[in-house]
DNA sequence: CTTGACGTTGACGTTCGCGTAAATTAGCCA
DNA sequence: TGGCTAATTTACGCGAACGTCAACGTCAAG
């Protein structure tokens, strides 16, 4: 933040292309450039070709943190513009606290639904089991499968949200 | 389920009008209908309006607890469908077993990610509020505000995603 | 009689978060 | 100069979940 121009330090001033940061952060070029029409981003040029500034990586961070925590680009960009207007402007962090005490909220609401839904269905589970070892044992899960279903990817690759 | 047709039992004979629903659980004549069109709730008629029962009634109501965790409306009809066939031959039974498995692994994953999201959400508002505590302290909510951000709706209004 | 609330059926519009061409341009190498 | 690759642009598409509007019927109250 307080950088000194007679010694720019390099890690500072280093620059990337569209490419880098796609492979760095596993995203599209096509995001990138949706998330600067949608004015979260901005980069330099260097002709036609973008030119991102250790700023602009630290903005796509904080985007993608955001995205995984269940905020719209639309609520990003607006904590993203509080976070630049904080030349010590208190009052933007107190915004961006309220946005996130409110997204907290919801997702405690959210979590309760699941423990209910998930309540309901292991009732539900048990009365077909229950059902199946009267009729037909032999169509009763084996524990094979149940491993299969209970661990089904070790990898990061479900969305957060909305499954499917 | 099993009712005495020459002791009809009032609850359970009384129907619903659209507008009585919508008032009740927060929600949009059209959504009603789109439900209806997407095969998820399919009302009596008395002529061309719709009349809703207490079966309708439960089956909104699961419609909507669905959607909160996050389900897909086709995801929703599939379960909806599943219990109803469940008074049906054995193999179906499996199947929803096996569907009602994979769900309550889908939604403990899911609770594993907003577990997640709070817990950043969290350490990023206390550093904001260690921020504004030193800066501008009066900016701090009260425990007022946190109230009504708490519980803002008692009713089912609150959207499962995105605020705004 | 008029008004207003509620109901119906289409049909089209909208928001989100990009994906997917298609066409163009820039830069680089030989 | 030609040719390649990578980057750019504009533009359309999509899938979900409705909203909105048009155009109309019905019924009770004032």
């Amino acid at each position: 933040m307080t950088a000194d121009y007679r010694r720019p330090d390099i890690r500072l001033s280093r620059t990337f292309t569209i490419r880098q940061l796609t492979r760095e952060f596993g995203c599209t070029p096509r995001a990138l450039r949706f998330y600067e029409d949608k004015g979260l981003l901005a980069p330099a040029r260097q002709g036609l070709n973008r030119v991102y500034s250790y700023r602009d990586r630290a903005r796509l961070q904080l985007i993608l943190r955001g995205k995984r925590v269940g905020l719209s680009l639309a609520d990003i960009r607006d904590i993203l513009d509080l976070y630049d207007k904080d030349d010590g402007g208190a009052a933007q962090s107190a915004k961006a606290l309220r946005k996130f005490r409110e997204r907290i909220a919801a997702f405690e609401r959210q979590r309760e639904d699941i423990d209910s839904a998930i309540a309901e269905l292991r009732t539900a589970c048990e009365r077909l089991e229950r059902q199946l070892a009267e009729s037909r044992p032999d169509l009763l899960p084996k524990a094979e499968d149940y491993d299969r279903i209970v661990r089904p990817s070790v990898d990061g690759r479900h969305e957060a949200i909305g499954l499917k």
